[in-house]
DNA sequence: CGAAAATTTGACATGACTCAACTGGAGTGG
DNA sequence: CCACTCCAGTTGAGTCATGTCAAATTTTCG
């Protein structure tokens, strides 16, 4: 279950009253997920952000041919949701699926929007770690226009080390924007000239 | 030259007092920048924002082989800057250039954080703004990942129909990751299959 | 252990790249 | 007003990275 220590943990250093700490509380929710389930699928609309506690999921895009492509992966500490839909379009445009056993804390943007009128730090906090966010997505962009698939695979495993332990091979190609198979003779590449 | 209605025009439908206004006016810079000028290359520190009152610019990752890959455009209204290295990194990697004679609004992130604190409102202002320029890199990235290079020329002059008027196309080409060669038989494709 | 899922491998196809040459338009200066 | 140059765009021929389809192999997990 949730303890009011979770505000603390989401919110790091911003500091906050103990009233303003129950408030953000009341709003939370507690999830847990299993592994292969879909929070949510394309059909359905999309209300909340998810703040990963433990445990592994992903944001994906399936097209007509049933083909995904992964947009982004959370792991302890890291938010997701279906920014798309959430902020801007609505209808709902990805599936957010548990590729690993998680506990979660889900918040609606409802809530969020509400707590920042209420506690107008909250806008500063969510401001810079956009800009974070913004930046990383900057960053993904010039890697998928300069850089080969090649590349690409070593920025990844290095840059996320952590991810390499409980992410499949076949999500990790649905997100560099290859196939298994290229991703596969890659790996072979690399294993070969070591 | 600039006059104190710029700023109720960046910051669109924030409500601000008088001395608010005068404040933030009295943080801002007026910068002409012609046709061909690079307003910041990779050599040198960037510590502002540029918002677009007029004119186009576009900045840009050069690789050690000389080659060029458009991060992003900006026209009139939007804001424009070295983001990976005003955000986080503070190394610069991007260039700023001028592709059309253009009016700036020039704001140092000194001064916008000194904002951020004086004028709280403005950080919910920045965090929506930020929120939209989020969403639209996802779609980006999505589009890379999903799209064939027709695809993608499709949708750059679907979505910036207004692009097209002043943007060449080699300039457009490094933006979808392609070479000139390549959209030009593109083109030729589409003009042929109508 | 056995079935299902994930990965690897092979043969072949294809979209996009490279290099090199050519075209056409917009200045510019004699 | 023509010749020249520069720049963007186009075209052609050959190459290469990655995709496709099909099958074999390995790993995972109930």
């Amino acid at each position: 279950m949730l303890t009011k220590a979770i505000v603390d943990h989401i919110f790091e250093d911003v500091h906050l009253t103990v009233q303003e700490r129950t408030l953000i509380f009341s709003k939370l929710e507690y999830v847990t997920v299993k592994k292969g389930q879909v929070l949510l699928t394309q059909a359905q609309e999309i209300k909340n952000q998810f703040f990963v506690i433990e445990g592994c999921l992903r944001t994906f895009y399936l097209d007509e041919l049933g083909k995904e492509y992964t947009l982004q992966f959370a792991v302890k500490d890291w938010w997701i949701s279906d920014y798309i839909a959430l902020w801007t379009d609505n209808k709902t445009v990805l599936n957010i699926e548990c590729i690993r056993t998680s506990k979660l804390v889900s918040i609606s943007q409802k809530s969020l929007d509400q707590l920042f009128v209420e506690i107008p730090k909250l806008n500063t906090f969510f401001r810079q770690k956009l800009q974070k966010a913004f930046v990383r997505q900057e960053k993904r962009i010039l890697s998928n226009l300069t850089k080969s698939a090649k590349e690409r695979y070593l920025d990844f495993i290095r840059v996320y080390p952590d991810f390499e332990k409980f992410i499949k091979n076949f999500h990790i190609a649905s997100y560099l924007g290859i196939t298994t198979q290229s991703l596969s003779r890659i790996r072979k590449d690399i294993a070969q000239n070591t």
